[in-house]
DNA sequence: TTCAAAACATGAGTAATCCTCACATTTGCG
DNA sequence: CGCAAATGTGAGGATTACTCATGTTTTGAA
């Protein structure tokens, strides 16, 4: 049995766990790692953190950390991974049920502010994804996770505008995304009064583009 | 006598080149060893560049490196300072002479066009970008020359709509011009022709935005 | 229960790399 | 020239990601 299927083993790939955790005290362990790195991200960034204190921090010896992490930029990608995966439920529900022009303004205030909400709060997010801006992988990783996001915005424009030329919506639906995610992290780059006034005022752009008019 | 002289001893800060190339001499070899970096950084990235493999590739030795350059993001720095006093020039220069609307689309779209060249013709501006975002004390005054770049366009939107509340103003300017460095480096990390639409987008979503209406 | 195999844990050691420093050489200039 | 300042050099110190041989714990089938 191979450690992971991936499509391409060449280039610079991600490399998977070694080892899945299978046992419940492992498990446990894994946890205590990304606490730990998820922490020290937190503190001083995620170039700056090193391995060995996310051992001791975790009360793990370092060769378990890499048991279960082939290398450094692994825990940050797993680290990024559970947020997508949040991001990514919770997108579909904003937009799930949007019927019209109305809703989708509701529906996409509320989206907004909620990512607004979790870069303010979990500053490692913004940590992990600096990380993965320096990194080819984790970067065309992280576009085609934008992408997939963008996705369900373009559904919900379709049935909107129907008349709008589809590959036209695509591309609105990612360049709102991606100017979305810009800026939220600049919002939370400065201080507070004035992130908040550009993330309104990114709202304000982004729906005028969506709704059309 | 300390190891460094830096005004804030604390932090992680900008260390200044030890010591200026005051000789014809070495204000060459300095220039060699930028060429190498920026050639190394298009090649594998700015994290790849190896310090040892600059200095052989500009002839010369590692201590030469060091004696100008204090450490290797200084490099990185000193790269992207070309590219933001280029940029700064080329902006206001664009922009000085907006007299009303129609002169302000000419002016906006001429910039970004040539921003989207820019960095479709030298993929060391991303690599170095993404350096910066990786690291505070860079990303600090990469984000004060946004905001100094902004302002160009902040004193052409009091000109055109002296009605508008210039802290608005300010707000959008801001926002406008990170949004389009982050379409710019979107749009450079896909396809072309996908990359052309995305940039053409993000002109009218940004135009709207600017000339009011 | 038994016990062998699989999973897990350990940390000293290896390799790679940034950067320093003591010393050598070159340049500017009276 | 002669001296000081600027510049050049590269072996080696220090740090750190990562390995591996070895020991311990858990699992599950007989």
């Amino acid at each position: 049995m191979d450690e992971k299927v991936t499509a391409k083993p060449d280039q610079a790939a991600i490399a998977s766990p070694r080892r899945s955790p299978s046992q419940q005290r492992s498990r446990e362990r894994v946890e205590r790692m990304l606490a730990a790195a998820s922490a020290l991200i937190a503190e001083q960034g995620s170039d700056a953190m090193r391995m060995g204190e996310v051992a001791e921090r975790a009360g793990v010896s370092i060769g378990s950390l890499y048991q279960f992490f082939p290398d450094k930029r692994s825990i940050v990608w797993a680290l990024a991974e559970r947020y997508t995966a949040e991001s990514q439920a919770c997108i579909s529900g904003a937009l799930k049920d949007v019927r019209d022009a109305e809703g989708l303004k509701q529906a996409f205030s509320e989206l907004v502010d909620i990512y607004y909400q979790l870069f303010l709060a979990e500053p490692v997010i913004r940590d992990v994804w600096s990380g993965t801006q320096a990194d080819k992988a984790l970067r065309s990783l992280e576009l085609a996770d934008s992408r997939a996001n963008a996705e369900f915005l373009v559904a919900v424009l379709k049935r909107l505008r129907p008349d709008v030329d589809p590959v036209e919506l695509e591309t609105t639906a990612f360049l709102v995304w991606q100017m979305g995610e810009a800026a939220v992290r600049l919002a939370t780059s400065v201080d507070r009064e004035e992130g908040d006034r550009l993330v309104e005022a990114y709202k304000r752009m982004a729906l005028r583009e969506l709704v059309g008019e």
